[in-house]
DNA sequence: CGCGGTCGCGCTAACGTTTGCGCCGAACGG
DNA sequence: CCGTTCGGCGCAAACGTTAGCGCGACCGCG
């Protein structure tokens, strides 16, 4: 028994020795010469589950897993082989994967792809990988790439794409699957959004004290609690002043700039222009301010806009956006984090973070240039 | 041994009491009570094997797998109890995954989500599923992120951050694992983008014809083939008619709004400010404008802009963008099909495909609005 | 010096799937 | 009625990893 090291150096020689056909020449390499588990005990002269003892219990002080030259040597030879352990296997011993499924309505939308870099950024930090899929805000598509990642055996999602009335996160609730929420709240399910109602009211209290009376609102999907939000606290806000705003000066669009500029249209084909107008969405926003040059009034003295998210151009634009930020880089990592504590078991609850008012030329006019 | 039929009534008569949804208690679930081929198998009295047949040999009008009437039973008890094939033991057992990881710069650059979406979309009708990673066009991160989707042992890399120098993909292509660039050439390697060099002489083609003769280039960062390519096109054309614009005007930059903004002020530090402006990146573009715009210069008046890559929102901007639009979803399409092909050890060759010119007010003034 | 506790470590049985091999029974030709 | 063929299907061996079990050795304490 006391060919431990004589092994490693026999098995070692044969190692550099033998000729196959692709890359490093490992014994007991997987189909693609990846060094596996059994590489490294052969390599190290100990049992294959000693390496997986030394390699996977990281901390543990308490109880230790081999011998401290043992696990020296062990973890010498993964690192100088190159190992690295298959995720398939893992996860059909374990049934964890490590992976987390995400799921958003389309992300070219800023908003979105920045929520998600949050997302990616936290999860990573957690040894997760994360799948996005695009819904594009269609329950079909949701269903299908729901279905889809819990296929690939996530450990858990998130939904960006929430429909307010819940009705189908109550399924993917019934098949098990935990999840949270981002962005978008619905049902009570645990969610971190920004705090929507109070983003409103800011908007309202800006216009307000500008001395707007004839307002409009351009409020995003009828489904999205982010639009829904949003136009509450506005129009709780107006009605606190004393500023009524008509049901046909509250349409309903798209998030995109196409949305915004389809909605503003409509808005001035309903009669007289008014003189601001808040939109959910900086990029609907973007659309409705394109509408409102071509129909010759200039942004920021004929007519403010307040738009929402404050994405990064809001201040670049030729009229800068007034807008309310929110903070959707946080708002992932913390969704992250919140998924994260779930699948720890903990009971979790849902997490609204602040938004801030920006003011810019939108509705300053040549004040804020 | 003569029980086969026997235990398939009892099991069914099980199958069928508790009733479909969740916590169906089906035999020999797996760990989480989701169904396996051996919950298949004993339901239809088969053997597992048998149900991995059938289930897998979808084709095949030659050789059949089972008879017509097992097969159909198992198909028909493998929808009701919702099988689904654990990927991690198939991909244990078949050492391939479905899985493409895709790196980008950011994800929050329109043009690359706009890319991914096509790479999401193409990838998904072969029954992948893809990661994707920002890597911030940082070197570091690169190679961390490159280690992390190996790792996962997906199939496949998709590059959209590839350094022209190539040197990075050399170490990867050593390692084995099959890739395709998009976005961005790099060596020999094979990549799906847009003909940068046409796209730069569209530029400075209509540049020209409008009568400009001072001209500057914001283009972009140096690594970056597109900006490399796009220069190189713009300045050929002005060659080509005999317009010199000196190296002083050439400035690098990011590929983002503040970029361009960073720029642009350069520019116009460095002395008088030219009547023309190419920017190859639609986002960097409007940070110029916003500089522009602060110096008190009117863009589409006082100075031409061009921008590249014609996002949806360049025409709905307050001064409408002049850009060339390039196929960014139909690139991303491409290059899923192109890493498909490579999957399938085809040898495959670059595409380069065509962009447009997009005049807007930008360049146009009045006339384009 | 004796005894109990602790620690190192190898063995083995899974995890769910795929696949080559070979058996069995039915059909068919002689 | 027997021999051959062949389609259908079961068997079992992997794939790389994890984890429970139990044995032996060492250590420290009394």
């Amino acid at each position: 028994m006391e060919d431990g090291p004589t092994r490693e150096e026999g098995v070692a020689v044969v190692a550099d020795g033998t000729d196959r056909t692709s890359g490093a020449e490992l014994p007991f390499a997987d189909p693609a010469g990846r060094p596996t588990l059994r590489t490294v005990a052969e390599l190290a002269g100990v049992h294959v589950s000693t390496v997986s003892r030394v390699l996977n219990h990281v901390g543990g002080p308490g109880v230790r897993p081999a011998s401290r030259t043992t696990a020296e040597r062990i973890r010498r030879i993964a690192e100088r082989v190159g190992y690295s352990p298959n995720p398939h296997a893992t996860g059909l011993r374990t049934s964890r994967s490590r992976l987390v499924g995400v799921l958003v309505p389309r992300l070219v939308d800023i908003v979105l792809a920045t929520i998600y870099e949050g997302i990616e950024e936290a999860t990573a930090t957690y040894g997760f990988s994360t799948f996005v899929a695009n819904t594009g805000d269609d329950p079909t598509a949701q269903r299908r790439r729901t279905e889809m990642v819990l296929a690939r055996r996530v450990d858990g999602v998130i939904f960006g794409d929430a429909y307010v009335d819940g009705r189908f996160l109550d399924e993917v609730a019934g098949r098990g699957a935990p999840f949270v929420l981002v962005s978008r709240r619905a049902g009570d399910y645990p969610s971190v959004t920004c705090d929507d109602v109070l983003g409103g009211r800011l908007a309202a209290e800006h216009l307000l004290a500008l001395g707007h009376r004839d307002l409009a609102v351009i409020a995003g999907e009828p489904y999205a609690s982010t639009g829904i939000d949003r136009t509450a606290g506005f129009l709780a806000a107006c009605d606190a002043a004393g500023v009524h705003v008509p049901g046909s000066r509250v349409v309903h669009s798209r998030f995109d700039t196409e949305g915004g500029r389809a909605a503003m249209s409509r808005v001035l084909a309903d009669g007289a222009a008014p003189t601001a107008v808040f939109v959910v969405n900086d990029f609907a926003a973007i659309g409705a301010m394109g509408v409102l040059r071509d129909a010759g009034l200039v942004v920021g003295r004929d007519v403010a806009v307040v738009g929402f998210n404050d994405v990064p151009l809001a201040g670049s634009l030729p009229v800068g956006l007034t807008t309310v930020r929110s903070p959707m880089h946080e708002m992932g990592v913390r969704a992250a984090h919140l998924l994260m504590r779930r699948l720890g078991g903990e009971e979790v609850a849902s997490e609204r973070l602040v938004p801030v008012l920006v003011p810019r030329a939108s509705t300053l006019g040549d004040r804020g240039a």
